[in-house]
RNA sequence: GGUGGAGUGGCCGAGAGGCGAGGCAACGGCCUGCAAAGCCGUCUACACGGGUUCGAAUCCCGUCUCCACCUCCA
């Protein structure tokens, strides 16, 4: 593929919902096949996706979130750039063995202790603009949904009841012969689990469907099925909720790459053996690692959303988190935010300006602009974020060129801000301007600077420079930076608006 | 043991047979009273060894190193 040169002339402009009537197609790397192919939906025009959310055992840290920001890409694209109604569902897994024991160390219940890091999870994704989903379903919700898939598998013969009363009930691999076909491997070849606990498997590869209820646990982490009280697995819960928002065959299933074993493979082979076509594509997004390795508790608390974000914009957050590709792992350095920071920065100082020199645009309107072709086509080539952003990025030389040569930089601006708005990334957004404009503080804050500012330019114009510099300086120490431009001065808060 | 992924300039990070992605940093210049911002320019890289080809970071063979999954994990 060759880039286009002359930007101009790249600005051909690709309308909404072009892609659902012309030649081009969005390509997305499938997992199962470990190829990219073209998307083809279901059903002509709507798109389905059903991506794992968090289990809510603890705070979400950063990594936790690069999954949301990285499918809620792929969700903006789906619409804007090929005018698809997505339905998107992200479950919460807020029942499972960790929350169970967590909770019982910090002395509470399971159930206040899975809501209330669902709310910071919500918080964490609202902060970075990652859009609510369409449906948001609670495992606890479930159940019957659950004992409903559960018995249709018993009754075909691919799950039973343990034979040790214990009340699990376990899905029969042996019955399937589809088994590891998600992830290529053979059952014969998988690591038989060290510590495993047989319980009344007939197979160790056997995974739970459901969890007979321990005499340990509270009894309100238990719900009556016609196998005996328990609670779901992990995995079963998945298939259900899929099931119960997005049908027998839906489109999209996504999730990080860990969960492809044995998480997905074990909810397709629950949801096929039961009948279902299940998902037509997996799509997976690599790790945010931490000194070469995957990212948990033990190894950063301090890398938890909400304290990241006490020293670091959300939206520079969410440029970091999503300018590198989904598929790559992305090392963390705390040196990468900064630089995130600068990239980002740029492209919001241009904006600004921009729009200081020829009036802001609603972000309705922008968000319905078209955007050039040569970013639609990175991002149909598998959510190319950092081939498309390089075409923003070139983009605001151009309209920085044109404002500094005195030309008003209209079809520049409308241009980027529609890419940005894609990306979830555009600095007018309310999102990331509501504290901005209209505070009192932020009026009071104004009008206090640009007094200063005119004290300061009748010095300069007095050529009292000692003076002048003097009220800068001053200034930039409370965190007011300003810059001169041929119209004034104009001045923002230092690291952000 | 099985299944996958990766090694790109000072750093981050795309690309995937020819046409120098982009960002950050640095340095030089323009602009500026000086700055800041911006613009122009400089820094021509693809783990290693072979091979194919007119041409290889890209394809083939071999080697090394790193990571993930097979147990809860975005």
């Amino acid at each position: 593929m060759s880039r286009l040169v002359n930007l101009p002339a790249a600005w051909r402009v690709v309308l909404p919902g072009a892609g659902s009537l012309g030649p081009v197609s969005l390509r997305l790397y499938d997992t199962a096949v470990r190829e990219v192919r073209e998307f083809v939906p279901v059903s002509p025009g709507r798109v389905g996706i059903y991506l794992c959310g968090n289990t809510v055992q603890a705070p979400p840290h950063i990594g936790h979130v690069r999954s949301g920001v990285a499918f809620d890409l792929l969700w903006r694209w789906l619409e804007r750039g090929h005018g698809y109604d997505v339905t998107f569902v992200r479950n919460v897994t807020d029942i499972d063995d960790k929350i169970l024991a967590n909770s019982a160390d910090a002395g509470q219940p399971w159930w206040a202790w899975a809501l209330r890091h669902e709310r910071e999870t919500i918080a964490a994704y609202d902060a970075l603009g990652v859009r609510p989903p369409t449906y948001e379903p609670r495992a606890t919700g479930h159940v019957p949904e659950m004992v409903s898939l559960m018995q249709t598998l018993v009754d075909r013969g691919h799950a039973y009841p343990a034979a040790d009363g214990s009340g699990d009930v376990y899905f029969d691999v042996r019955s399937w012969p589809e088994y590891g076909s998600l992830t290529h491997q053979r059952l014969d070849d998988l690591e038989p689990a060290e510590d495993a606990d047989p319980r009344g498997k007939r197979d160790p590869r056997d995974f739970a469907l459901w969890k007979g209820h321990k005499k340990e646990e509270p009894a309100s982490a238990s719900w009556p099925t016609p196998f005996g009280r328990g609670r779901p697995g992990w995995h079963l819960e998945c298939s259900a909720m899929v099931e119960r928002y997005l049908g027998s065959e839906f489109d999209i299933h996504g999730g990080g790459v860990d969960l492809r074993f044995p998480h997905h493979e074990n909810e397709q082979a629950q949801s096929r053996a039961a009948g279902h076509g299940f998902a037509r594509y997996w799509l997976h997004n690599a790790w945010l690692t931490l000194g070469g390795e995957k990212m948990s508790k033990s190894l950063g608390n301090s890398l938890v959303v909400s304290e990241v974000l006490k020293s670091v914009r959300p939206v520079v957050l969410r440029y970091y988190l999503g300018a590198a590709h989904y598929r790559s792992a992305i090392e963390y350095r705390p040196e990468s935010l900064a630089e995130a920071g600068a990239a980002w920065e740029r492209l919001e100082g241009f904006v600004l300006r921009a729009s200081e020199r020829c009036g802001v645009e609603d972000p309705a309107v922008v968000a319905a602009a078209p955007v050039c072709a040569e970013f639609a086509a990175a991002l149909d080539d598998d959510l190319n974020v950092s081939g498309a952003l390089a075409v923003v990025h070139d983009t605001v030389r151009e309209g920085n060129r044109a404002l500094a040569a005195g030309e008003p930089a209209v079809s520049h601006l409308r241009a980027t801000r529609a890419m940005l708005d894609v990306l979830g990334l555009d600095p007018l957004a309310p999102q990331w301007v509501s504290d901005a404009g209209g505070s009192r503080e932020r009026v009071a804050l104004d009008s206090l600077v640009e007094a200063e500012l005119q004290v300061r330019e009748a010095a300069r114009a007095g050529r009292d420079f000692a003076a002048a510099d003097e009220i800068r300086d001053r200034l930039a120490a409370a965190g007011v930076v300003i810059e001169d431009t041929p119209t004034g001065a104009r001045w923002s808060l230092d690291g952000g608006r």
